[in-house]
DNA sequence: AAAACTCCTTGATCTAAATCAAAGTCCAGG
DNA sequence: CCTGGACTTTGATTTAGATCAAGGAGTTTT
C-alpha cells in the first residue's frame, strides 16, 4: 500500500533513470553533462557565506543526486540508518517523531533551501514526510562527511546551521510551553510567513501546504481547536482562509498575538 | 571519564555540607577565582573522542580561566552579547527564556561537563542561572572560534554537541507538546537520573538541585501540579521525596510512565 | 456516479491542569 | 532566637482545550 508506493517512488530514482526524472520535475542541466540545476542550488545554499572553491563544488557536485516526489512520500525514517544528506529545493516536508501509542508531534517543517540529516549520529531522530510534491538533493553521507573534514569553513558552515536549529528548537519549546492555542496558531502563521517571505519576498499570502492535523502536531493541540481557532482569527478579520493556505490582513495584529 | 574531581563533588550534592566542600582544583566558594585544575578538566571534555594534540591542550588552556559563582548568579543573559563559551565543572544552571510579560521557559539545565555559548549567534539566546554554587570554565569567543578553524576534529566535536543538544531539544518538544503532567515529570526524572547516572554512576538518588518551579517552567507546568504529581508518585511508591531530590525505589514503573 | 476516503468545520460535553487561597517548612539575616 | 522571605504543599474552584459526535466539502477509487 503506502509503504510500498513510497518505496517505488523513491527506488525508481536512483542511478541512471534519476537523471531522466530529474529532468520530468523541471530541473534544467545547466550544460548538457552535469547535474541538473536544483544540485547547483543545494551547493550553493551550503556556502551561503564564504564561497565554495571550484574544486570542492566540484566535489560535491560529483556526490550529490537531484530527484524529485509525489506527496507523502516517506524520505527517510526516525531510527533508519542515516545514509544521505538532504537538501530541500522545493516543496515542504514534515519533521515528526512518534510515540509508541500513535501520538506524534511535528517537530517542524522543512521549506525549500532547508538541509536534513546533517546531525552527526548514525540513525536518523524524525522521519520525514513529503506533504506536497517535493524536488530535492541527495548526497551520501560517508563522502560528504570526508569531504567535510578537509573544508573546515563548510564544516563551520554546518555548524552555523546547526546552531540555527537548535535556537529554533528552544523557540519552539517556549511556544509549546508556555503559549495559549491562539499565541500558538499566531506564532506559528508569522512563522511560517517570516520563512516564506525569505523565499520569495511573498508576505501577505501564507502558503500552508500541511494538513490541519499537522500544525495541531507541531503545536501541541487537537485539529479541532486550530481549526477553531483560525476561524476565529479569519473572524476577526486578521486573515482571510484561502484553499492553499491564509491571506493575511492584519499582520500588526497577528504579531501582536504572537508575541504577547 | 578523567573527571574524577567532579564525581565526588556530585556525589556530595546529596550532603547538605556540599557547598563548604572544598575541591581539588582549590577555588574558593564565593567570587571568581583562577582553579587551573578544571581547567583541565573542560579541555579533556572537549576532546572526548578525538584526543588531542598537546598544543591544542596548551592552546586551549591559554586561553581559558576557571572560575566559581555562588547559587543564583547569572552566567549570561539572554539577547547579550556572547563573549565566552563556558564549560561547566561543578553544580547546576537554569537555562531559560523569559516572555516580555514574564512567563518563562526552562529550555534546559546545564550539568557537570556541559558546554555552552558554542552556538555561533553573536548573543546569547537564553540566560543561564546557577541553581546551586557553580565552578565553570570560560574561553574567550574570539581566540576559542579561532582555534577551532585551525582545528577540524575539534571543529567537528562541536558539531557533534551541538546535534545532540538538538536532538534533545527535539524530544523535549516531544515532551512539552504530547505529554501529560504525570509523564512529564516522570520523563524530567528519568532524564536527570540518566545525566547523574553517567557523571557518577549514581542511580537511585536523583539529586534535584532546581526549585519546583524551575521544573515546572521546563515541563509547561504549574508548580502546583509538579507539586502534586511528585506528591502523588511518591504516595504510590515510585520514588521517596529527600530534601535534595528523590531517592527511586521503581525505576521500572517510572520508566514505563515516561515512556508510555 | 456512487462509494469510500481524507480533511475540515462546528457544536455539546467533559476533564486535566490552571488558578485562587491558605498553610506549613526551611532557611538566612537582624 | 526571632522574623521575613523564598519555596513547597494541599484544598477548592474554574477554565482552556480535549474529547465526543456529526455533517460537509473535495478527492480518488470502483
Amino acid at each position: 500500500m503506502e509503504a510500498i508506493g513510497e518505496k517505488s517512488a523513491l527506488g525508481s530514482l536512483s542511478r541512471p533513470e534519476a537523471r531522466a526524472e530529474a529532468h520530468r520535475c523541471g530541473c534544467k542541466p545547466p550544460n548538457g553533462l552535469a547535474a541538473p540545476d536544483c544540485l547547483e542550488c543545494a551547493i550553493k545554499e551550503l556556502s551561503v557565506c564564504g564561497a565554495l572553491d571550484p574544486d570542492e563544488f566540484e566535489a560535491l557536485e560529483r556526490i550529490g543526486r537531484s530527484l524529485c516526489a509525489p506527496a507523502k512520500t516517506t524520505l527517510f525514517e526516525q531510527g533508519r540508518e542515516a545514509s544521505f544528506v538532504y537538501n530541500l529545493t522545493s516543496g515542504a516536508l514534515r519533521l515528526a517523531k512518534l510515540l509508541p501509542d500513535g501520538r506524534r508531534q511535528v517537530v517542524g517543517f522543512a521549506l525549500p533551501g532547508d538541509f536534513l540529516g546533517l546531525a552527526l549520529a548514525p540513525t536518523h531522530m524524525f522521519t520525514a514526510d513529503a506533504v506536497s510534491p517535493v524536488k530535492f538533493c541527495q548526497f551520501p553521507r560517508a563522502s560528504f562527511s570526508h569531504l567535510l573534514m578537509s573544508k573546515p569553513h563548510l564544516l563551520r558552515r554546518l555548524m552555523e546551521i546547526a546552531s540555527q536549529e537548535l535556537t529554533l528548537a528552544q523557540e519552539q519549546m517556549v511556544v509549546l510551553g508556555q503559549r495559549s492555542a491562539e499565541e500558538k496558531v499566531a506564532a506559528f502563521l508569522i512563522g511560517m510567513r517570516e520563512r516564506y517571505a525569505r523565499l520569495n519576498g511573498q508576505c501577505v499570502y501564507v502558503p500552508l501546504p500541511m494538513t490541519r492535523l499537522d500544525i495541531a502536531d507541531y503545536l501541541g493541540l487537537t485539529v479541532e481547536t486550530v481549526s477553531r481557532t483560525i476561524a476565529r482569527l479569519a473572524r476577526e478579520k486578521v486573515f482571510v482562509v484561502v484553499p492553499e493556505g491564509v491571506r493575511l490582513l492584519d499582520v500588526a495584529k497577528l504579531k501582536r498575538i504572537a508575541e504577547a
